[in-house]
DNA sequence: AGCTCGACCTGCACGC
DNA sequence: TGCGTGCAGGTCGAGC
């Protein structure tokens, strides 16, 4: 589930349930994610008021009054399930539908017990996610975080900014949109579907839109479509995929509007279009895209 | 330096 | 029914 738009999501989730909380009690069912947990973590967290749950390219980034932030990120499977006291769960970002009932799954990893009596649940069946605390001061050096390109939705994002990356670059375009150094926190879904939006081959080596580091009129149009399909997914709260639906409407429903991601085979949506959407190999991931309009 | 690939880990859909 | 294969939104480091 996890890209930008669904990190996103799942922050204001946890906003609306932690911020100004303090931290009960963390229980680790296991302390290895994609890698072990830091020393000490249950015991640096505990007390802790959470200042400020904040977001960079996939990671949050919760901001602790002791001076440390708490690192996270969700990997390809990782979620949360926000279990209020006496109440029931709320799922923030879910996949392979378990454990919503707070009950304790068999990838339950974490458990944040806040002051109010809220439970919120890290689950992650593939281990990918991470979790690392450093001080507040130093997150953006942090090993994860210091090779993060531009974040998409900010304006140091632009078509000159991209015509420089591309330059000479023989590599697919899909490639580098989806390369976490020059664009922080677009993955393989939403470079299909900007591509498509911007009527882009991802096949295209991403030099031919930078002759001699000049952006092409079409890197612009680019930059817009990236936007727009990240801000629609937002507003949907995000896509969620091969899951069950959430009881009380926390599932995002962007998933429904892909254009091109995981419709191999099944015609084009783009009106007058008598195309088929097309499935490719780039670099080890599924690319999407419609050989009709894209160019 | 740029690029691709395999590794990490579990679950699920598919075909036989 | 069971088993094998391939696939999945992530990132990283090795090796060409």
């Amino acid at each position: 589930m996890p890209e930008l738009p669904e990190v996103e999501t799942v922050r204001r989730g946890l906003v609306r349930a932690m911020q100004g909380r303090r931290f009960a009690a963390v229980r680790l069912n296991r302390a290895d994610l994609r890698f072990p947990l830091p020393n000490g973590f249950a015991d640096r967290l505990s007390g802790q008021r959470i200042e400020a749950i904040g977001r960079r390219a996939k990671y949050l980034v919760v901001a602790l009054s002791g001076g440390e932030s708490l690192i996270m990120h969700l990997g390809m499977s990782g979620r949360f399930t926000v279990v209020h006291q006496g109440g029931k769960a709320r799922s923030l970002g879910e996949m392979y539908g378990e454990a919503a009932g707070g009950a304790g799954g068999l990838h339950d990893h974490v458990v944040f017990v806040l002051d109010d009596g809220t439970r919120i649940v890290y689950t992650d069946p593939r281990r990918f996610g991470m979790m690392d605390l450093c001080p507040t001061g130093e997150v953006s050096s942090h090993r994860l975080t210091r090779r993060l390109g531009v974040e998409p939705l900010g304006k140091e994002l632009s078509a000159r900014r991209l015509a420089v990356a591309m330059a000479a670059r023989k590599a697919p375009l899909k490639s580098l949109l989806v390369d976490q150094r020059l664009i922080a926190g677009l993955g393989n879904i939403y470079a299909c579907e900007a591509l498509f939006r911007a009527g882009l081959s991802p096949k295209r080596p991403a030099g031919t839109l930078a002759r001699n580091g000049r952006p092409d009129p079409r890197l612009a149009k680019l930059v817009l479509a990236i936007r727009a399909v990240l801000n629609d997914a937002i507003d949907a709260g995000g896509s969620t995929l091969r899951d069950y639906a959430d009881a009380d409407g926390a599932s995002g429903a962007y998933q429904h509007r892909f254009s091109v991601y995981d419709r191999e085979g099944q015609p084009c949506r783009r009106r007058g279009c008598r195309g088929t959407i097309r499935r490719i190999v780039q670099a080890g991931r599924s690319t999407f895209y419609c050989p009709r309009c894209q160019h």
